[in-house]
DNA sequence: CTTCATTCTTTGTCCTGGACAAATAGGCCA
DNA sequence: TGGCCTATTTGTCCAGGACAAAGAATGAAG
């Protein structure tokens, strides 16, 4: 595997792995006909454990002495720490996944969704399925294509249930929130579940999608007369950079709209002129607030 | 600016904008008090322009020289070139965006599908409206956000009307497609057509979305007992690559397992056990002969 | 004992300038 | 026109040095 493809699969940086190669004398590649790197499959699986352990914040100089067992048991440790016990609809999901029935994964979301409605689907099923799914791939219990096979389905459900409740009652018109995620932050699930929960206020939504850069969000603040910015980051995001990115895009939008973060980003923080939206469950309570400082049917601004 | 950034708007790799410089003299970035390269927002721009052009076909030893204004007539005058002109309905998708009016843009789109039906609109009016949007976008007159927008609107009221359709009547068994594509592409526009032409043909689909790593794909073929791997390609797509990849998944999937690739990709060609399917109106006729080589009630594998 | 400010260490990214293979263009022949 | 060969262009890789920003450790003050 050459540099540039284990920069792709593990997201690690040219630089980064020519600089640890020097100084940690890890990895270690062979070298081809032309002197070129080419890593071996169980050095980039070690690079791929070590990418999720500093994602989670260890320091590279402490864990990359250890061998893949120890690092993939210390991910399993960590994974399983924080986390309650898999409910019975995500093992439900997991063995759907497992089975390769893709039909049946589909009629099982669509019948909890039936069950038990928009609000708790988005709100507690949903988060719960998604950390499912994506521990279960870090445990190497779930290939790629068995992750992507989940989120088609899952964004296709919610998605339709979001449509239908919109077809069901027309939102007011304020706020307006604008959601997307900054360019680092290819995942659409939060995003979705974000926009379900603010669809249910009878918020008036426009969901720009993924990976909108900062200046991108900012002029389409104002093209939409945005109330809200709703920003979506997944626990994979690193939260410097979503510091970054949120205070760039503070400054460029006029203070009158908010901006608003939430996610599972471990290292998420609140700063000024951003608040932060802890859960799905928050957002409810966010948009009365909103609506009492607004006024009675006075926009703010 | 900084290279990073740059590397990140353009899609120019950093090794890239340095040799650049140095064999070209351009860009030509101002540096900071740490003798790092800061680029001005002029240069950028025209980076952006080159690197379309250089998608397109041109080298860039040969345009490098030219002035922003040269190059912006150049890219107008290829985008002009191959095109029809563009349809009542794609003006008025454009109108649409150019008044950030997402909900009548929905509306809109719901009302051409409910006009024309699935089939005419995933067929004709889709590619249509998505070569138009990309078009505009090419000419600067809409911001990424708009393209955005209606990536978000149109997969929705596409995605949506897939659903009905498989609510409508029940699939028959055979054939399986798998669709997806390459971690190069990450459209998934033309993957979402392909799978309502799929859809409409009775084809069992299952979409693994997009940037699906070849081997992945080829493990999600043997897992789901696939008999098509449907591969789209993107009009920015890079043919060499594409052709690479696809040669790589063919090595890694059983050969009774066909592969199709198709999309707006210019140079992409057929090669020994791909099939290259032209144009969304041939997935039809390709379904058809794929049941008669199958044979009455038989899969052929 | 906690909280905040300071110093020290770790770590990622940037730099220069050289090298080379893969991709492409141009010339030639059938 | 189409296929082969050679020349040029062009992107990516390499080494090894530098440095600032992030994080840990230390110390001072409430």
């Amino acid at each position: 595997m050459s540099i540039a493809a284990v920069e792709r699969d593990c997201g690690l940086a040219k630089d980064t792995l020519r600089v640890w190669e020097r100084r940690y004398g890890f990895p270690q590649p062979l070298r081809d006909a032309h002197d070129e790197r080419r890593y071996p499959a169980d050095q980039v699986a070690k690079l791929r454990l070590l990418r999720r352990l500093i994602d989670a914040g260890y320091r590279p100089g402490k864990i990359v002495g250890h061998s893949t067992e120890d690092l993939s048991a210390l991910l399993r440790g960590l994974e399983a720490d924080g986390s309650e016990p898999e409910s019975p609809a995500a093992r439900e999901v997991l063995a759907r996944l497992a089975a390769h029935d893709a039909e049946r994964l589909r009629d099982f979301l669509a019948s909890l969704l039936t069950r038990m409605g928009l609000r708790a689907f988005a709100a507690e099923i949903a988060p719960q399925l998604a950390y499912a799914v994506g521990a279960a791939w870090a445990r190497g219990e779930l290939e790629i294509h068995q992750e992507h096979l989940f989120t088609e389905h899952f964004t296709t459900v919610l998605r339709g249930a979001i449509n239908a409740a919109l077809a069901a009652g027309a939102p007011r018109d304020r706020p307006r929130v604008l959601l997307s995620t900054l360019p680092q932050e290819p995942h659409a699930l939060g995003l979705l579940m974000a926009e379900a929960m603010f669809v249910l206020e009878g918020c008036r939504c426009i969901s720009l999608g993924v990976q909108t850069p900062a200046p991108d969000i900012a002029t389409a603040a104002r093209a939409h007369g945005a109330d809200i910015l709703a920003l979506s980051f997944s626990a994979m995001a690193n939260a410097t950079q979503a510091q970054a990115g949120l205070a760039e895009l503070r400054a460029a939008t006029p203070a009158a709209t908010e901006i608003w973060a939430g996610g599972a980003c471990p290292g998420l923080r609140a700063q000024p002129g951003v608040v932060l939206v802890k859960g799905l469950d928050a957002i409810g309570p966010a948009v009365t607030a909103w609506r009492l400082r607004a006024g009675p049917g006075e926009a703010p601004r």
